[in-house]
DNA sequence: ACTATCCAAATAATCGATTATCTGTCAAGG
DNA sequence: CCTTGACAGATAATCGATTATTTGGATAGT
């Protein structure tokens, strides 16, 4: 019998239920603090894409040492947010008409996976925690006058895509399909405040929630495919239309 | 005790991947080719799985400082090969029956999918690559009483199967296939020196190239479905038999 | 004009030393 | 005995300074 599955991404460090996460993330050490903000920095779009990270003026901006700073930029390159060349430093990983598609069908491929492997393992908690997830999420207003509540919105997204999948048994699986959502993420933060008139997101997510709760694979699976899809075809046009690329 | 009878830059038969593998050249930084180093070390079993990396005793056995020596860590970590936490360091990500099941099922899918797209995509310089990576390995002997001809045969093996891959035209899915790939591969040389009996490993490779190039899809993505399932099975198996866990 | 070569400023990489954190041990108090 | 807390040694994290590399621009030769 194994003890655990420590498996090579088990550990995981970040995040914990985000509600109740209050005090453990205050004494991380300088590095971990700098990856989470340069994380958000990043993702809400406020590191240009593509952009090259100045080691120095980033040294001073955050006011750091180098040490902590290369720190904190190298776990962002397990994310897919940062790329590193040898002597020519990091940069803010580019964003691409190529890039998002490849992101939305690895999306369609591994979470639908990872959902249909939920389903098929999850026990009684997971369930619990994909109904809560989604009452939180659908309880929460998106209110594109007010950025505080996109952001906090975005976060409850996120949250209820991963443990949607978070029954599944697989820890190498998840960190690909929060990989794959942090890049996503930053494409809707940076393109879209709302919606597009013709769908109702909040009904989309019922749908696979309560389908996958009630262990209805096909139906969950193929409504979280069409899901992450739309999600997709939007983006991609929202990006054409302001004539980024 | 660590007598510094050394080469920190020692030539080291490490070269480049043959031909025209990879780029890295002469021209890498210590934080570089530690990774290199240490990332063999620890595929080939020399850093033993699970164990705690003292980053002052690996600065002394590598000759290095620090700052590059944390910088090569943490590019393992998007490897999967190392794991870390705040203020306790690295470790050998631990090896389990549980990962190596999971290697096995995420590969199967992943792997699968990136071949069916390559098939999908891959051009004729495409087609010429898997060819070419075939017919290396398969000219390659591989016998246990010669260490190196192992570690020369698993890397044409790697090289292998990533080249059939490499026309799929989805740079994150190849990462993530490569990833698979560092991992499945440590199992393997750990417990590997030659097949089982019944197996014929060369001629498995060369079908699933040939009905690559041929673009018999269906053909092609069962059989290396099915390659890859035998060796995630025997890898069990002598997991099993050594009783390691 | 056009290229090649060589400097100097900008930037990245590395080092040695210092500071912060953890971990095991041992003694005092319950 | 068992717990608690303080100490010391081990280990990780960070800093400031130094060294190496790249890059842009000026200069000389064709």
């Amino acid at each position: 019998m194994v003890p655990d599955d420590d498996g090579a991404f088990a550990p995981t460090t970040e995040d914990a239920p985000s509600s109740s996460g209050f005090l453990d993330d205050g004494k991380n050490t300088i590095g971990s603090q700098l990856a989470s903000r340069l994380r958000e920095a990043i993702i809400s779009g406020e590191l240009q894409a593509g952009s090259k990270i100045n080691l120095d003026k980033a040294r001073k901006t955050f006011n750091v040492s180098l040490s902590p700073l290369r720190e904190g930029l190298a776990r962002l390159i397990s994310d897919g947010l940062v790329e590193f060349e040898d002597n020519r430093g990091y940069r803010v990983s580019s964003i691409s008409l190529a890039n998002l598609e490849e992101v939305t069908t690895l999306r369609e491929e591994f979470e639908v996976f990872a959902l249909r492997e939920s389903m098929r393992l999850g026990d009684v908690e997971w369930e619990g925690n994909v109904m809560r997830a989604l009452h939180r999420l659908n309880r929460t207003e998106r209110d594109a006058a007010r950025p505080e509540t996109l952001e906090r919105w975005e976060e409850l997204h996120r949250e209820f895509h991963l443990t949607l999948i978070s029954g599944c048994g697989k820890p190498i699986l998840l960190h690909f399909c929060r990989l794959l959502l942090n890049l996503n993420d930053r494409y809707r933060r940076v393109f879209l405040t709302r919606t597009s008139g013709d769908r109702n997101v909040s009904q989309e997510h019922s749908e696979i929630a309560q389908g996958a709760v009630a262990r209805d694979l096909d139906y969950s699976c193929d409504m979280l495919r069409q899901h992450i899809h739309r999600t997709g075809t939007n983006l991609r046009n929202h990006l054409a239309t302001k004539g980024i690329l």
